[in-house]
DNA sequence: TCTCCGAAGTCATACGTATTACTTGTCCCG
DNA sequence: CGGGACAAGTAATACGTATGACTTCGGAGA
């Protein structure tokens, strides 16, 4: 139903005794030369009487560009991704772009029917970690991946997990930690698993340090699964390192559940640093991923590429951040 | 830059030697009764060939109509907003609408310019938790509230905290709690005003029930010092109703910091039932909202407004999810 | 044999905008 | 006083799609 009443670049022309041309000439911005300060403040006063607002549709059919960019992120249920949108909408906004969020879940592609889904009106995607398909999915639009494999086509932005599990290690060598943990997440993403290999062997780059693992989802009943086995052993870990701060909730939990005070008998890190980090008693010791750099990276990249560049942006550095939940490794295993 | 060579559907006119009108009857998919089977088979081929995806902004201008349906929240980091993003996209897409997630923050709106947001290519709204502004700036485009003030003009979906708040009464007056504070979200949202009003109500009406109240924003901080100071009082209350489980956080932060237990000393209930509540110790006894069903009634809503009725959905009731925070009164006041 | 009808397509057009090519009028300078 | 440069604005057009109006053609009924 074309035509819903909505006042056009014409009405306005009309309303202001001008050409529909004028109208977009004054209203474009650019073309200040072309048409007279009097004639610009008319127009301009008219489409403010009438309310105009210029339709998207028929400027992205005219310019083939939407100024618009897609953020896909996994889920809208993760605090950690709302930062990354405000650091992409930052950036966004200083060039004029628009940012819209995609909840992408693992399964169901876009790319079924001929027809397309809503969100491909967009210039280009952002693209938070989900390694291969949204590249495929939306073969010729432009894509930056966000703290994903980087050995992928596409340029992306990475956090230098590396820099702050060898941190975390550190900070618990210092303690007198030896005997370290790995509470995993067995999602197979990139991120995590390079979480783990740089724990690995920082730890085992320490004097006398051994390195023990154990995987589960993403959730606090299976973290606490995850970690309670690596308690159970014979020769327990003194200090556990969780792959994300929600983790690191699950670990508190199996703790407690074996009569062991956090950080007096065992200490606790996480990894993010999102809300759940001072909401846990005691606060974690945690890695903070700048996540609204990351967004605000990834957006300037984006750009560079849809000036036709080729970025190849550094690794972001995370940045260790102590709190309660570790503490001096105690003198005798419990 | 028009014409970034995509196909476009004369493209596929050529490939299968009909005219673009034809190619258009065949992916349309309605009109079946004129075209043969054997034009439309061909038809397809040639689209399939040539990787054929319709231009949205031409479609939309020809219609106008984008089928998309703009979620607005206040923000992404708050995990809530996941699943009722998740109903939402449900139903939408049972009527082959997109929905695409935009978090607008308290302040800048985006009628500033006369030139649109590129969220404006929609064909309605689902406003979550935003009261006024929303109608207004996107005034002429139909809106449908979420967990908002139903005096508003737009429909609204609201959920039935007043049942929710008489049910944790009713839960911790059979523990024998009598004087019952509340930990509010000092927000001037609708929703927490109503909480405010009908845990009061409902406290009151209990013989020998004294209510309580104690603000803080919606941090884990503000929310510790705000429960501190019902803590504090010469007869403190023997159990916390905190407006948002996130609040509930920071109760029990100051209900240890005074050597008080949960559920010991303290009995301590949320509201929401988010991931939160089962990380925290010892999980959290909550009223669980129903988020999904929030989305999937909103837009269910808007997809009625859309038809031109004016719908009047009922209220979400809430359910009391008992878990470990809530326990007998204390014989004695701490 | 002539007419009429349905099937199978094609033609033409409009949606609202941005921009290029053109027109008109004014002023300045030789 | 003539002409050209420039300012200020207008006319025309294309972007890609969906669809109502039109065309063509083979066959069936009179």
């Amino acid at each position: 139903m074309p035509g819903t009443g909505r006042p056009t670049s014409r009405d306005v022309a009309q309303e202001a005794g001008v050409s529909q041309s004028t109208v977009s000439l004054v209203l474009g911005g650019k073309w200040s030369g072309r048409v007279s300060p009097a004639t610009a403040q008319t127009v301009r006063e008219a489409a403010g009487r009438l309310g105009y607002r210029p339709n998207l549709a028929a400027r992205s059919l005219r310019l083939g560009t939407t100024r618009t960019v897609l953020l896909i992120v996994p889920t809208l249920s993760a605090p950690f991704f709302g930062d990354v949108y405000q650091g992409a909408a930052r950036v966004a906004a200083e060039h004029g772009f628009g940012i819209v969020a995609y909840p992408w879940p693992d399964d169901a592609g876009p790319a079924d029917s001929p027809f397309a889904a809503p969100h491909e009106a967009i210039d280009g995607i952002l693209a938070s970690s989900l390694a291969t398909d949204v590249a495929s999915a939306f073969r010729g639009t432009p894509v930056v991946m966000l703290d994903s494999d980087p050995a992928g086509a596409a340029p992306t932005v990475v956090f230098d997990v590396a820099s702050g599990m060898r941190a975390i290690t550190a900070h618990l060598a210092a303690l007198g930690h030896r005997r370290i943990g790995h509470v995993a997440a067995s999602i197979g993403q990139w991120t995590f698993h390079d979480r783990g290999a740089a724990l690995a062997e920082a730890v085992r780059a320490l004097p006398g340090g051994s390195y023990v693992r154990s995987a589960g989802d993403l959730e606090v009943g299976s973290a606490r699964d995850a970690a309670g086995r690596l308690l159970d052993l014979p020769d327990p870990p003194t200090a556990l390192v969780c792959d994300d701060d929600l983790i690191s909730a699950g670990a508190y939990k199996a703790a407690r559940a074996r009569g062991l005070e956090v950080p007096g008998d065992l200490s606790v890190t996480g990894i993010d640093d999102v809300q759940i980090a001072t909401a846990l008693e005691p606060e974690l010791t945690t890695v903070r991923l700048p996540a609204e750099a990351l967004g605000a990276q990834g957006m300037t990249a984006l750009l560079e590429v849809l000036d036709g560049g080729t970025p190849r942006p550094g690794p972001l550095p995370g940045e260790l951040v102590v709190r309660g939940s570790t503490g001096p490794a105690p003198r005798t295993a419990p």
